[in-house]
RNA sequence: GCCGAUGUAGCUCAACGGUAGAGCAACUGACUUGUAAUCAGUAGGUUGCCAGUUCAACUCUGGCCAUCGGCUCCA
């Protein structure tokens, strides 16, 4: 009959029978561990799964990252059976795994709450009490679209006819079943810690032309213990969020008046001219000029641009009042990049004279769609580090390179070790050939690897003028936003018929690169902040030092510290009200001034002070000399 | 824009069909202070806006606005 197969556990090889299971196996040879599935000559399998050749067997634990996702997604589908248990009629879709948890989109007679969740919690929670076994089904794909259709489950039966394999597995638990290619663990008792997190629409394939359906994210970890730390630490984001940070430092507010335009604050004007005044320095640096561009256009320009076909529904229009007619004549610009190229434009231009960078920190407003708006992350209302730069084919690689130190140089003074690269390619709508396109995304990824920079592919996400570098950065929950950009544009140079006189007399077209290296200023303070909880570096500080005054007896001397700091060239302030210093450390701690100058007799006798560093050492005397040649041994970034 | 939720004093929240209340902040006074909240008093609100239901609406219903979580879009 079977000859014996030798399988490897642990690095004993033993001989058994074919067709035992993976699990059993490892119960058997692999004692104390307790796998969620296992790894079969490299490939992750349900415990369940016969094994019926030589093979080398792991456990997948649900510690692992892999055990962890076959964990959520089988918490998933638990969430589905509950969800179909209780809301009769509902339509099951897609359930996949996601960063820290998982979500899946149902279809509903009606939407969702938050309401419903406590609900569903509950009935996922009898589902594991009834240890239902998970079990792997499969069939021919005519045979699964008739079940499927029977069941009138007609997502699924569209997801099926999508697949192009003759076979597909479905996995059963109790009388539920769902399409699902697996693995999942053995049996619903395995899914301890769970949580339903939210609900939410979303779009049938992400599509906004499809039907919404109802997306309810959930989380499930290992352990009960695993999850509370989970949520723990997403309150603890919560309270590192650029909104209430911005609140509570007096940064920045938002007024319904104007949706998604920031005001900044004193203190948040002096972060936000801080930043520019810093690029402003790599910018003599890195041989960049800035100019000054005007902010409403006549309409002529976005046609010329190509923005009033692209971009025109994320446009402000508006009117001089002049024109008979009332038309909005006029648009409030989203973008530097067109008057730069009128700026090009406007003058005889030679190779000589190439590379041209023109840098403008000008104000832009988009017309966001209102549901998108998120604080200072995403407005309406912005300035950018933004810079176009002219140049020859030959000098492209070049100026991405200089680009790409740029972005190295701010991102590690400003202690970002988390940024990512990716490279924006070829997207459906576009100009020029493919053979032009893979020429032109070589060029950028070579300059990354050049550069030392890890990246990923963002295929199709290029923009239809030509391919990009798409960096960025987390907030405090995860979400990434992209800060940076470095996009090659052969399409703008075309429509302004922009010209430069090569070395042999002839005209020849300038490439035109757009980008930004911190991107947009309020996204970046956003980020950022999240980034440092609000505990900014000194030189951002918008107040770097503050006195505090012990008590009415020193208020003359406290006020003349201030005074002699501030006069220095340092950003500070004499706190002496009548309050306990106790008081007045807390306030400074919460408002993140990175030094408190104490003062008291002792201090006003031998004009000294003691200092305290936010979240640091405190009780540290100094003369009034010492803690200047401190402050201003603290370091810019350039 | 779409789905769901939320909107009460400057901030964080309570009350819930019978003309709104706390803590902090503000203001006044006392205290004269040693490294994350001294005490007392005063003032502050057409409960986001507009309609409707009701004898009576912060509370119920509808519309609008804004915000939050997502989707779509995107720096």
């Amino acid at each position: 009959m079977s000859s014996e197969i030798r399988v490897t556990v642990d690095g004993v090889v033993h001989p058994v029978q074919p067709g035992i299971s993976a699990g059993e196996l490892l119960r058997q040879f692999a004692n104390g561990t307790r796998p969620v599935a296992a790894r079969v000559n490299g490939k992750v399998v349900d415990l369940s799964r016969p094994v019926s050749e030589d093979a080398t067997i792991e456990p997948v634990s649900a510690d692992s990252a892999e055990g962890l996702e076959i964990l959520r997604h089988s918490t998933a589908h638990l969430m589905a059976q509950a969800v179909q248990s209780l809301y009769p009629g509902t339509q099951v879709t897609i359930g996949p795994t996601i960063e820290d948890g998982f979500y899946y989109d149902f279809a509903p007679p009606r939407p969702f709450t938050v309401e419903d969740l406590p609900k569903i919690e509950s009935k996922m929670r009898e589902l594991v009490k009834a240890d239902l076994k998970v079990e792997r089904v499969e069939m021919g794909r005519e045979e699964a679209i008739a079940l499927f259709d029977s069941m009138h489950e007609q997502y699924k039966v569209e997801i099926i006819r999508g697949i192009p394999e003759e076979r597909v597995s479905l996995y059963r638990q109790g009388d539920w079943i769902d399409l699902c290619r697996g693995p999942h663990v053995p049996s619903t008792r395995y899914l301890k810690a769970f949580k339903l997190t939210s609900v939410a629409g979303a779009y049938w394939r992400g599509d906004e032309r499809n039907a919404m359906l109802s997306r309810i994210y959930g989380t499930a970890f290992p352990s009960r213990e695993a999850l509370e730390e989970h949520l723990r630490l997403l309150e603890m984001a919560r309270a590192r969020d650029h909104r209430k940070l911005g609140r509570e430092m007096g940064l920045f507010f938002f007024d319904p008046i104007a949706p998604g335009s920031p005001f900044f604050l004193p203190k948040g004007a002096i972060i936000y001219n801080q930043l520019i005044e810093y690029v402003r320095r790599l910018y003599r640096r890195y041989g960049f000029e800035e100019v000054i561009t005007p902010q409403i256009f006549k309409n002529q320009l976005w046609r010329t641009s190509g923005h009033w076909d692209m971009f025109r529904e994320h446009m402000f229009l508006t009117t001089d009042g002049e024109n008979p007619a009332g038309e909005l004549d006029y648009g409030v610009k989203p973008m530097n990049c067109p008057s730069h190229a009128v700026m090009y434009r406007s003058d005889k231009r030679s190779y000589r004279d190439l590379p041209i960078r023109l840098a403008d920190f000008g104000r832009l407003h988009r017309a966001e769609r209102s549901g998108t708006l998120h604080g200072l992350t995403r407005v309406r209302a912005m300035a950018q580090d933004d810079a176009h730069i002219f140049c020859t084919p030959e000098q492209i690689a070049g100026e991405i390179d200089l680009n790409l130190r740029m972005v190295r140089e701010v991102y590690e003074a400003l202690g970002f070790g988390n940024i990512e690269l990716k490279l924006g390619t070829m997207p459906d709508k576009h100009l020029g050939s493919e053979e032009e396109w893979r020429k032109r995304e070589e060029v950028l990824a070579g300059a990354m690897r050049r550069n030392g920079f890890d990246f990923e592919l963002n295929p199709g996400e290029g923009a239809f003028y030509g391919p990009k570098i798409e960096i960025y950065v987390p907030d405090a929950l995860k979400r990434k936003w992209q800060v940076a950009t470095i996009q090659l544009d052969f399409n703008m140079p075309e429509r302004f018929d922009l010209e430069y006189t090569t070395s042999a007399s002839t005209q020849a077209r300038p490439v035109m690169i757009h980008r930004a290296v911190l991107g947009t200023l309020e996204r970046f303070i956003g980020v950022l902040l999240e980034h440092t909880g609000g505990v900014l570096p000194f030189w951002l500080a918008p107040e770097q030092v503050r006195v505090l005054s012990l008590s009415e007896k020193v208020e003359d001397y406290a006020r003349e510290a201030a005074e002699l700091i501030s006069r220095t060239g340092f950003r500070a302030s004499a706190d002496l009200r009548n309050e306990k210093l106790g008081f007045k450390v807390r306030e400074a701690e919460l408002a993140r001034i990175p030094y408190m100058a104490v003062v008291g007799e002792r201090e006003a006798a031998s004009r000294m002070v003691s200092l305290r560093r936010l979240r640091g050492d405190k009780n540290q005397p100094l003369t009034l000399d010492a803690l200047l040649e401190l402050l201003k041994a603290e370091p810019l970034p350039c």
